[in-house]
DNA sequence: CCTACGTTTCAAGCATGGTCGAAGCAATTC
DNA sequence: GAATTGCTTCGACCATGCTTGAAACGTAGG
């Protein structure tokens, strides 16, 4: 049996000093101060909407398109709790947005 | 003697789940496909403008824009050489992305 | 069923950032 | 010192994205 794995191209393959297509749009996603929030708070495992939202002073319906944005970029995926939504971080999201970036990390890593 | 050394806050010290001042500003400086080229032609070494302009078919004002904007995120630092304006990468410029980024980084880190 | 709650979507403002054309400035060459 | 090269700044336009208010949706409870 084999196993067909997608890998994201962060880098155009021709032109590494070309961005892939998702690498600025990942990056897009995370430049804003509310999604950083969001993404920084589900670090530490899912969150329903009701309990972000108790953390950011702005309306529910703001806060569901900011959800939406980082849905699309699929750095966070939902699942329906009875009336609540779940937030997670994607599984690869850590990898993904590290990948995006335009500069090799530093030997050994950052613990930021 | 004293050594006094300014380390950045990419994170507000009170709620980590708030971004720090420069954090944002940093990323939206990269969430853009010609800063982001620029930024992955320095991993190199330094290049003169003229240089970076060869392989962007952007007019030179618009990429002067471009680089301003990392010259302000104090992602790049320049030097006069005769006519010409050399740019390079800050020295703690890995650095600063990483940290900048709302996700600790996995385990051992990644090598984009 | 009808209501209440949690969340999302829609359509319309508004602010911001990227783009373009023209002019300006510093350093070299003639 | 006049002209040229390399780069930057300025002002105005335009597109995009964030914000807002109102309405719609799915789910649970009275």
């Amino acid at each position: 049996m084999v196993e067909a794995i997608q890998i994201e191209v962060s880098r155009d393959p021709a032109d590494p000093t070309l961005p892939g297509p998702t690498a600025v749009a990942l990056l897009q996603a995370v430049a804003d101060p509310i999604r950083w929030g969001v993404l920084a708070r589900l670090a530490d495992g899912p969150h329903c909407v009701c309990d972000l939202q108790s953390h950011v002073p702005i309306a529910a319906n703001l806060l569901s398109y900011h959800l939406r944005v980082l849905r699309d970029a699929g750095l966070v995926v939902t699942s329906r709790r009875g009336r609540w939504v779940d937030y997670t971080l994607a599984p690869d999201a850590r990898m993904r947005l590290c990948a995006a970036l335009p500069l090799p990390l530093p030997e050994g890593g950052i613990r930021p």
